[in-house]
Parts: C-alpha cells; structure tokens; sequence
DNA sequence: GTAATACCTAAACCTAACTTTAGGTCAAGA
DNA sequence: TCTTGACCTAAAGTTAGGTTTAGGTATTAC
C-alpha cells in the first residue's frame, strides 16, 4: 500500500492530480486508514488505464463510468469489452491521423533546407504542386491529400 | 478567392474559428474588400500549417509567432526550419506513446473477451502478470513497462 | 515543546481555444 | 419595400482539467 505522495513520485503526477481523480470518482472505494488514502494494485492499474483513456480521448466523466463498471463485478464485462473496443477504433484512425501531420512536418523540414541552400523559394514554387522529387512528392501527397 | 463560408465548408472549420484565428493574427495581411475577408492560396496553404502545427502541440501564440516568419521573407528560413525540427521530434514522440496506448487496449480487448467467456477473472488473476499467451504478453509488457 | 513534514478538505482560481450574443452593414430576390 | 442571407465587430460566456489557497490534523525529528 502506497500513500499520495509515493504513487505522485511513482507516477510522476501532481499530488493534487491524484485529489482531483479521486474527488470525481475515479478510484470507487479506495481505502483510507484515518482519513488518509491508501492506495493499492487496484488503484495503481486504474491509474494506467485512467492514463490510457485519457490519451484515448475519453473524458474524465466518462473514466468514472468505466471505473463504476469495474466496482461492479462481472455484469459489466460486455459494456467495458465494447468500450475499449470504441477506443481501438479511435487511436487508430489518430494515429493515422498523427502519420500525416508527420508527413507534413517532414516535408516543411526539407522544404526550408531546400529553401535555405536555395536563398529564395522561387525553384521550389516551380516544382509545386506536382514537380517535386519522387520521395518528397509522397510526402506532399500524403499530408495534402482530402 | 473564397469568402469566409466558402472556406468555412471546404475544411469543415466554423466560420467563429476563422474569425477567431484571423483576430489571433494566424493570417497576417490577408486581403480584405470593403470589410470582407478574401481567402486565397496563401491562407488556405496556412490553414493546413495550422492544424498540422495544432495537432503537433503547438500553441496558438505560437503558431502565429510562425506566420509572422512567413510574412517576414527568406531571412527567418532557419527559425522555421528549427521549429519543423522540433515539431518532428514532438510528434514521433506522441506517435510512441499512441502504440503504447493502442497495445494496452488491445490487451484489455483480449483481457475482457476472456473474462466474458469464462464468467469471472480467476483464471486470468493466475497468468498475471507473466503467463499470459505469447502474443498477449508482449502487447501486456509493453503497455506496462516503465 | 516546537518545528518540519505529510497528509486532509472545500472552494476559489486559472487557461486555452473556442463559441455565443448583440448589434450592425450590404446586396439580391419576391 | 422588405426580408432573407452572408458578411462584419466587440465583448461576454463556456468548458475541461486541473491548480492554488486557506485553514486544519497528525506524526516524527531535534
């Protein structure tokens, strides 16, 4: 068992970071010995997951709703299953999403190297849109395509 | 030249966001007539910047800092390249941590299918945290390590 | 015994990025 | 003529996810 200024270090959030999830229900019936939290394995995965669905794009409301699940045993199984399979979903079309705006940046990277060798961008807006070397014009493509 | 309704439907961006990123200063000297904003291929090329740049972490301050570069000529060519650099960095980083976050949904996909099969997680409580079938380990290692 | 730490709560405060509101201009169509 | 629709501004409002403040308790260190 672990108090919050352990689990702070441990997982490298603000004390009031972890007051704040708790104050929202994020650890249903965490324990407490004389009104200090203690926490668990139990609180420390939620903790993992919490961090998992927040870059999922979940909100915090709806963290609470998954944790309530866990609190309630094994009826819940299928809605928590399709939750994360939701999840799945969305993660995987950010990072394609991620991948281009990627594909971007490496471009406007070469972009300005060409520019700086260049003086000037008059070469380079010659080659726009269509003229551009083979593997810079995938690239372009990719990051300008929709 | 698009008006601001025009733009407003092309990249699926509210016309208040526009205004917004016009008062913020995201399109130095865009053309205006009589009081009417005049989107031409240089603010749609600062559109695909912006959201690039916004999904890579940048600020909107930030950003604007970039377009005023833009607007200054071929002398800021190293500033803007340094920032694509460490844009570049950023986002490879981001993209990391997205695999590790889709690797721990996997998990817990593969974890829940398994608990609703067997109707509780007994079992699944003796293979953790180390005999879990290959696959699943690994997904398991990865989403837990650090 | 007192001073430094580590914990606690409730409530006010903060920030970025928008969005909404209220009030106004201008041109085309019925 | 009048009303509909697309544009405009300045300023106030919104939201999520914390953070800070103010005031208090309990344990250990000297």
């Amino acid at each position: 068992m672990y108090t919050i200024g352990q689990i702070s270090k441990l997982f490298h959030l603000p004390i009031s970071t972890l007051r704040y999830y708790d104050k929202e229900g994020l650890f249903p019936d965490m324990e407490r010995s004389s009104g200090i939290r203690k926490f668990g394995e139990k609180e420390m995965e939620a903790l993992r997951v919490i961090e998992c669905l927040k870059k999922s794009g979940l909100e915090i409301k709806d963290i609470k709703q998954f944790m309530e699940w866990c609190a309630q045993g094994s009826s819940t199984y299928p809605q928590r299953r399709e939750l994360f399979l939701r999840q799945k979903e969305i993660v995987e079309e950010e990072i394609r999403k991620m991948e281009k705006v990627l594909d971007m940046i490496r471009f406007k990277c070469w972009y300005y190297e060409q520019a700086i060798r260049d003086g000037n961008e008059d070469r380079l807006n010659e080659m726009l849109p269509n003229h551009l070397p083979e593997e810079i014009q995938l690239l372009y493509n990719h990051a300008h395509e929709d």
